[in-house]
DNA sequence: CTAAACTTTCAGTAATATTTGAAAGTTGGC
DNA sequence: GCCAACTTTCAAATATTACTGAAAGTTTAG
């Protein structure tokens, strides 16, 4: 197989996977794009590789910095731009994992700790079921927020190092 | 709080955390909506409780159903269906990360080793970064695969049953 | 078998999300 | 200060996805 090919194939299926999780294709390809650069590339650069437009590629990178898996590099002599992206795949997961627990775990939680908190009438069927639901549902998801917490904290990493080892 | 403003709330809640991780708004809002109900609903009730058309009610149910998180309830001397949900949030996270594995990681897996055995030619800078990071990616994919598949086996529940007591 | 009760389908419509491209904004060198 | 090189913005266009409602299909009781 063509490198081209292989690469065009890579960044398809980096793409997919990304709109299955909600994160939208085109930052996705560019996030792929630059994963497989071993330079950093300029807007132009990827305007090209991927056939989009010029505000596409710059929002797109503006965006993937904004989740800090993106960088930008200024290279001398050039007055342009250009973007590198960070390659451990372990720091990429963790850098998302933040991102999303603060952008979309976290706002959730303090709303199931409200709708808990809120002195809900609690006789009838229907209240002691709902009552229960939030509980459990708040409870885990309380959970999971604080298992990522843990997988986050730099100390704790040679517990997970040691797990993701487990896992081959 | 009124219960059903509560209820109002949570539904809403639900569908914007579905949303942000690629569920459909509709979906995870009658999923909400099934998971407090303490008995089975129609597709009457839930069209009525949540302002969704007969067809919209109707796709949903029955996706959540593909997705094992509901079924189907014969009330005795009814003629129509009623639909209730799982209500064990650790056997509705399983059910989840199983279907999302089978569905979105196994593809992207298979498509990872695709290109890593394709014989693509390494000797430029651009043909070793490709062929690192594909080889990283897939590493790490390859982990988090087995690991849900880890989490999913039965007999190490009792393993990620102690990790799951340790993050509270 | 028939009709009512119910479920499913799907073409058309509506809502949402993404992309474009050109204009406005910014920056740095001279 | 001024211009060229570059970046950013954003209204309009396009593409994608979700929803509706009515018609077609199915089931069951009588």
């Amino acid at each position: 197989m063509k490198l081209d090919e292989a690469k065009r194939q890579f960044i398809e299926t980096w793409g997919t996977l990304g709109s299955e999780w909600g994160i939208n294709r085109s930052m996705a390809q560019v996030h792929a794009l630059l994963l497989i650069s071993p330079e950093p590339l300029s807007t132009e650069d990827i305007m090209e590789e991927l056939n989009i437009s010029r505000g596409n590629a710059n929002m797109n990178v503006r965006d993937l910095m904004n989740w800090n898996l993106v960088q930008k590099n200024l290279v001398a002599g050039e007055r342009k731009e250009f973007f590198s992206a960070e390659k451990d795949i372990w720091e990429i997961a963790r850098r998302i994992a933040k991102e999303r627990k603060k952008r979309e775990i976290e706002p959730v939680l303090n709303k199931l700790k409200q709708l808990q908190d809120a002195e809900v009438d609690a006789k009838s069927a229907k209240g002691k079921e709902f009552k229960k639901t939030v509980d459990n549902i708040h409870d885990f998801v309380e959970r999971m927020d604080k298992g990522v917490d843990m997988a986050l904290r730099a100390d704790e990493n040679w517990f997970f190092g040691t797990l993701f080892k487990l896992m081959k």
